[in-house]
DNA sequence: GTCTATACTTCGATAGAC
DNA sequence: GTCTATCGAAGTATAGAC
């Protein structure tokens, strides 16, 4: 308890990442120059460098930390002792809350998947990778219990997590005061509860025998 | 037959209009310099200023066909007189088709979706959102004819059309020479007959009353 | 840990000759 | 239609005082 420097309950560093991670999301790596950063953050742009090595590391660490938690996630839910099927509908639903949790990160896998993520270290790579195995892991354990059809396990996750990112990533921006003047079909707002249940349905239906 | 001027087949405008086509979609708007754009049409920078307006004017070009063109061909396929089976089971096979005569169109979709696509003008949008309603009316002839289930049309767009832009720009970068080397599930190549084979056959289990 | 000032680079856009 | 040269703005990063 010696040394107590600052009131505030966030650090500047900790400031930092939630503005970074923020704006990277809404206006990609190359749309957010370190001084929005440090103006959102309103923290001086020599902090930035002082806690991260670069404008790169900084965006690094903010998907690094975001891949890393849904990989254990996933990791536990396939390691469970549930049915197949069960499984399924919590990788649905832990899906569906990392959006809620870490909402800047729907947008940044869109703009990961768009570009191949080229950004991306090893680290976070495997982090990548992990989750998709261990959904592999679920889809083989329900394809031996005879409850899953043979399907790509590539497509399958596509077909699962596609929907939930870019609906997410979708909603957003449609919360976005600004641009409640556009009525487009694409501002509706759709409770998460409701794309839980829409995706573990579409999900029983895609793999059922 | 008067004044040819040019051996080439193909104008300088379509040169530029490819190659920013194709940066665009790598590398995102700002990732893209108008130097890039010039280099890649082996063409003087100062040319694209004297097509286009500026550089925002070109990203938009882009967009805005490729979204007219979608939204005429899924417009034709809801006007057609066929069942809402064969409505669907066309709709997919269009939406996997446009990835092939526009591989650039994936992933600046998706990222058109990340940001929310504040850079559209309300041409672009507008043809953006005729592919949804024309998507609606086909949902709609299915329901009224008992043969699809009830279901949010927003939800179902996205369970269709995610999976194949997503798996459309996984892809692209996937058959990328340089990025042969590191061996992740994400890289692997799935035939256009495949995916339009997996989703239909998912779309038409989603729907099923 | 925090801030000011600044060096260095890149980029979008245009003027003007041919 | 094509090209060279260049201006001005914006952005990354660091040096160095406090």
């Amino acid at each position: 308890m010696t040394g107590r420097k600052k009131i505030s309950v966030v650090s500047t560093k900790d400031s930092v990442f939630a503005s970074a991670a923020s704006l990277f999301s809404s206006h990609g790596f190359n749309g957010v120059s370190t001084e929005d950063i440090a103006r959102d953050a309103s923290v001086n742009k020599a902090m930035i460098y002082y806690h991260f090595a670069d404008k790169l590391a900084l965006y690094r660490a903010i998907v690094c930390e975001g891949l890393q938690a849904m990989g254990e996630t996933v990791g536990a839910i396939a390691a469970s002792t549930q049915t197949p099927d069960k499984k399924l509908d919590a990788f649905v639903e832990a899906f569906v809350r990392m959006t809620e949790t870490r909402p800047w990160m729907p947008a940044i896998m869109l703009r990961e998947i768009a570009e191949g993520a080229p950004r991306l270290d090893p680290e976070t790579l495997s982090h990548m990778r992990k989750v998709i195995e261990h959904f592999g892991a679920i889809l083989l354990h329900g394809h031996q219990r005879g409850v899953f059809r043979a399907i790509h396990p590539v497509l399958a996750y596509e077909s699962i997590i596609g929907p939930i990112i870019i609906n997410a990533a979708r909603e957003r921006v449609a919360n976005q005061p600004e641009r409640r003047q556009l009525d487009m079909p694409m501002l509706v707002s759709i409770t998460h509860e409701a794309v839980i249940g829409h995706m573990q349905e579409a999900a029983r239906r895609m793999l059922e025998p």
